[in-house]
DNA sequence: AGATAACTTGACACTATGTCAAGTGAGAAT
DNA sequence: ATTCTCACTTGACATAGTGTCAAGTTATCT
């Protein structure tokens, strides 16, 4: 898992093979397979390790605590920061989509789970009585969670060539404006 | 390119081979290569070949003309409404770019004639003063063009079950918000 | 009658994932 | 000291899809 997120981290996830991590783990390519039935397997797997190791639910208690519009913006900070350092995963799962069954439900699960994030940030919003009039809350959340996806992410980071700094405070920014009065 | 067209439109984009198109075209798999070199060029032909039966040109004449922020809800509206009837080759197109670096310069070619869209929508706005403060138009145009992309396109009109009327009209209203006063 | 263009069939190379079988070497159990 | 087990090794193979190549067919044009 170590040598795969490495890998994953430094091509920013794709090209990386199975023969690859194996050889970054010194180990042969057949007994990767010892370990994980299949890529899609050792990818979430790496995935969910990389959450302990980052410990993601500390990270983002700072959000949780806070109320109204603030949640928010904590909540745009805290996801959008953890964003750079899943991307290598998010990326070859994202990629392998298509074809796996298996690494689409992977990554489905932990959107929803952003998606869950994303709700209870504009919950927030809603209960201090600063959603956009004419905004369902299910609504808002739904933009806020596209706003915040990894595709998104790659979109402006890399084609657009913004820093991660602009990137959270102009996200930010465009939530207030576009979800909250 | 017809039968490409047809079946990408069917499936979404997804799990359509060199050998279903052939079928479809009433041909053997290796006379489509007497066509197209490869599966990169048949799909970037189809998609032009497209934007020829659409007449994509004359649809976004109607954008063009006018100017101020209604320049922007119309430029929304005219490749918000083209982006279903590209989304299946745009999706395999998108699916490729990891492996294909000719798929990659395709669709980022692609990509960059929307910016262009976007850009002169945003030099609309800004024409008219109602660009919003503290905001460039390289950043506006930015913001946009990931705001239009076909991956925020799919995320909210299939993971999230929305419209396309909704998507239209929720698009427009989030570029007024966050791109203009 | 012959040339040409658009096909056909069949075989093959390549890449990547995943499987299988037989063997090896180190440490633990007895 | 022997045996057992486990984590590995090597090598071969199946499968799926793209792309290539060679040889043959057929309709049409000259």
């Amino acid at each position: 898992m170590r040598a795969t997120w490495d890998l994953l981290e430094k091509s920013g996830g794709a090209g990386v093979r199975m023969s690859d991590i194996a050889k970054a783990a010194g180990i042969s390519r057949q007994a990767v397979y010892l370990h994980f039935p299949t890529r899609a397997e050792l990818l979430t797997c790496t995935a969910r390790y990389m959450d302990d190791v980052h410990k993601v639910d500390e990270a983002l208690k700072a959000s949780r605590a806070a109320t109204g519009i603030e949640r928010l913006d904590l909540w745009i900070e805290a996801w959008g920061g953890y964003i750079p350092q899943i991307h290598g995963v998010g990326r070859a799962l994202i990629a392998m989509r298509d074809t796996d069954e298996a690494a689409a439900a992977a990554w489905t699960d932990r959107m929803q789970a952003v998606r869950h994030g994303c709700e209870a940030a504009i919950r927030a919003v809603e209960e201090a009585g600063r959603l956009k009039p004419g905004m369902t809350p299910a609504r808002a959340t739904d933009l806020l969670w596209a706003l915040v996806s990894v595709e998104m992410w790659e979109k402006l980071r890399f084609e657009c060539g913004w820093s991660q700094a602009d990137y959270i405070t102009t996200l930010q920014a465009m939530a207030r404006d576009s979800l909250t009065s």
